[in-house]
DNA sequence: CCGCAGGTTGGGAGCGCTCCCGGGAGGGAG
DNA sequence: CTCCCTCCCGGGAGCGCTCCCAACCTGCGG
């Protein structure tokens, strides 16, 4: 029951390996009619190439790497992990979980090392600056950053700020706070940037408030904004998690949603869908964010050159927990 | 700024290949004097063994898979699948989402044709029964089954559902419902079982309803739940999203939580922390089921006899969410 | 002083594949 | 008919490592 290898289907077709391999990577130098009959013993062989074996012998191997850096009960990329995983498609991906950035360069260089990896994908803009360093062609979700040798692949927030907060000044909102978290595969001074600017160019009085990188603050930040001298009539939070605390810290101080204080978020997912109200949410293309991703990475590996892109634009979603802003 | 390979170690230190690597693999066969050196050597040049001809030598590849079954729209694994990976800790894991189990068959048998992992990681009992005819070890994630060539490692619901109902029957609650969804790394029958078991030994009425595969469904289900006859004073919800999701679903009906009905979650999460009231849930030990897995599937591959596991008990966090039955 | 056991070491054959090189066959031109 | 050029294909050398086998060396007992 041993695994047929190409040694095997040589002998069977009565040609020479080096035929065989020609011949079933579809590479010039065979002719038309050997191609066939290798290719079809092949098929009835069962063979499949030994990944190894291509990988030791063509000097890459195969497969790209993803470090999720996750401190300790951090919210964090999860839901938007798989949405990025299936756009990466039958891609080998190497995942690995670690607690900081030391120990996420610390996977980069074991990979490199080891050659485990032909690339890397960076969940966020930590590292990247070490990556060229190191020597592993990497590819930043979520920018765009300006470090030349590491491209990135974004979703532009400014088009999503925009898109947000024009629609929250149609209904009558002047007053907007974004609550700030660790959102997924963005730029963090990125997406504030965008959020300052879209605001200031639409008239809005605009705050941000953080929450830190644990989002425990959430509620309690929230209800901090609510309760401040002139408080926001509309709150933009930067992920699911935290819009629905949102909704959750104002119903417990008795404000209505969206009456008297509409709720987005930044960041669509089922979770958004279930709540009540349903939450009004950017969604954003992920899958596509994750295909760019590993295409980019392929180039980059194959050392053609490449330069930042920007995924289709995000779409806002408008759902009940919005509405016209108290008068 | 080529790559030292064990040859040039063995250049170096005037010794043979052959040394060289039962020196670095602390094998016998080799005086500790000449180990130290050789250490010594490759310690200096920066030397790493190289995975793919490790792999290619060796017979195995160093990984081991997992993928993740995921239809469409489906809230899943995901903020578990973090916990889990790290639990793996360096285990090099390769990582695929696909739509259907076919599909994911179809990703085991290339897997296996392609020698690209060692074994497999099963999310669910899906497809437990043809892997032993792909010819892969591998070890499913919540069981137990009773699939011979496929050992699984599980946290026993049995006990959870012991102490939840034992704790929401100290609080005066006869009629319980338990919301039934996708629940991640359990085994649908085996939970059914376990909470029906549960709350017959303690005579309480309990019921089940399902939401299907997609979670959609919940706060529909959940509403009507609550405004059947007989309504349950209390609700077992099979995820976090779920039980969010019956949180918004009985706040709109009017009912309060915990006052008229409480909630718990058979999942514990960050989510459930920032909700208001915040769920009281059962906290499983996601990481410890990685790392038990990770040694099984590391065992099997090894050839060594594998039994089922059952990792340590999970506990139930109590929070704002349950309180005593309304009389 | 010789022989032998036990421990060390060198040499080399794979693992399955890719890719270069050169020989042979076949066909068109001279 | 011969020469040369073009295609095809066989042979074989790696890729970096593991592991077997034989040769070696040491130290011991006879």
């Amino acid at each position: 029951m041993k695994r047929p290898t190409i040694t095997d289907i040589a002998r069977e077709a009565g040609v020479s390996k080096g035929a065989v391999s020609y011949a079933l990577n579809g590479r010039p130098g065979v002719s038309e009619a050997t191609r066939q009959r290798i290719t079809e013993i092949a098929r009835e062989l069962g063979w499949a190439p030994s990944s190894t074996a291509r990988a030791l012998s063509g000097g890459r191997a195969g497969a790209i790497g993803l470090v999720l850096d996750r401190p300790p009960d951090v919210l964090g990329a999860e839901p938007f992990l798989t949405a990025l995983l299936e756009g990466l498609g039958p891609a080998s991906l190497l995942l690995q979980v670690v607690p900081d950035l030391d120990a996420e360069l610390a996977v980069h260089r074991r990979w490199r090392g080891e050659r485990k990896v032909d690339g890397v994908l960076l969940a966020g803009p930590g590292c990247a600056a070490e990556l060229p360093g190191i020597g592993l062609p990497a590819v930043v979700l979520g920018g765009p950053l300006d470090h030349p040798g590491v491209p990135s692949v974004w979703v532009d927030d400014g088009v999503a700020a925009a898109e947000m907060l024009e629609y929250l000044a149609a209904l009558g909102h002047r007053r907007v706070v974004r609550i700030a978290g660790q959102a997924a595969f963005a730029h963090p001074r990125a997406r504030a940037e965008a959020f300052t600017a879209a605001a200031g160019r639409l008239g809005l009085s605009a705050g941000t408030v953080h929450t830190g990188r644990t989002a425990e603050a959430g509620p309690g930040v929230t209800q901090r904004v609510l309760t401040g001298p002139r408080p926001p009539t509309a709150l933009v939070c930067d992920t699911d998690v935290l819009a629905v605390a949102a909704l959750a810290a104002a119903r417990e101080l008795g404000l209505a949603v969206p009456g008297d204080v509409s709720v987005v978020s930044w960041e669509d997912s089922p979770l958004c869908r279930l709540v009540r109200p349903a939450l009004s949410a950017v969604r954003r293309p992920l899958a596509e964010l994750g295909s760019l991703a590993a295409a980019m990475v392929r180039d980059l590996v194959a050392g053609e050159e490449v330069t930042d892109v920007c995924a289709s634009r995000p779409r806002l979603v408008t759902r009940g927990s919005t509405g016209p802003a108290r008068s």
